[in-house]
DNA sequence: TGTAACGTTTAGTATTTACAAAACGTTTCT
DNA sequence: AGAAACGTTTTGTAAATACTAAACGTTACA
């Protein structure tokens, strides 16, 4: 089943996109072809057959975008196995696990910051740029995504 | 030249957080270095025997960082050669490319949402989810970025 | 019951990548 | 001029990675 050729530039910059975040480009593709596919399920068949990929990888790829949150299978009536599609709120999901990583960054700066306390301030300023933007960016950024939340659901 | 080992443990966490955004860990192992070393600038040989690592490797790292904004070579007034510091609003930068990321995912899901533009409105929800997300984003955390810069000036 | 379809897992492979070692060019000091 | 110190570039290599192909187990239907 041969995409057309918009579509199938759409779902390679998906796959780019991930490629930039230290993903696996397939998996990228993946989630590019279940964001626009017209049946938003699609078995692992399907998406090796649109992707022209090995159903392994398609296999390998497909979990962990579900454990990244992205995707989730769902059940079908077609007594085929298994169907995945584009899990709801998947984006959030991945934003807050971007969030983490950066609260994690706090917490090593003020362990830092802690090994050169007796310094001078000056010394201490560069790791006091970097520890003050992390715990920002973890205090003010959930208010952020409940935001758009918000404002979404008055939409 | 040994480290004590808590500074060790410091810079391993940065070369593991940055491993984790899919950069080479020794280049966040180079700014773990420079963001609690004494003087703040250091030498190629400086950071190859700080992080007992080949001055080869230091010296492509060293130029990724430069590139990517986050450290930058400074004259030394002694007659050797380069030194490298972390560079103030490095982090800043850091974040601005990350929006940048954002931002061009936000173009490529507009383009996306124009593939399937004449489907019904369920069809499309999924990927103006992701659409909205990374429009959100890209107009609303530049304001957070500011706000963080107005509320540092006046610390 | 046997066979076909599906997904998973294992094994194999080609590419990329992160490093080190070595060769090189430049500058500084004697 | 010669040697030493420094950083860069090139070359080499071991490990990780992203895939494919093949083998496998399970379910469904003829």
């Amino acid at each position: 089943m041969s995409q057309p050729f918009e579509e199938m530039h759409f779902i390679e910059d998906i796959g780019l996109f991930f490629e930039q975040m230290g993903m696996p480009r397939m998996a990228g593709r993946i989630l590019g072809v279940l964001l626009i596919s017209d049946p938003p399920a699609q078995s692992i068949t399907d998406l090796s057959e649109k992707l022209k990929a090995s159903k392994s990888s398609i296999s390998i790829m497909a979990r962990l975008l579900v454990e990244n949150g992205l995707i989730e299978r769902v059940a079908s009536r077609v007594p085929r196995r298994d169907y995945y599609r584009f899990k709801p709120g998947g984006w959030i999901l991945y934003m807050e696990q971007w969030l983490g990583l950066m609260a994690a960054l706090h917490q090593i700066t003020e362990r830092g910051l802690s090994l050169i306390d007796e310094k001078p301030p000056e010394l201490k300023e560069r790791l006091q740029e970097a520890h003050d933007l992390f715990s920002f960016i973890e205090e003010e950024f959930p208010a952020l995504l409940e935001a758009l939340q918000k404002k979404r659901a008055s939409e």
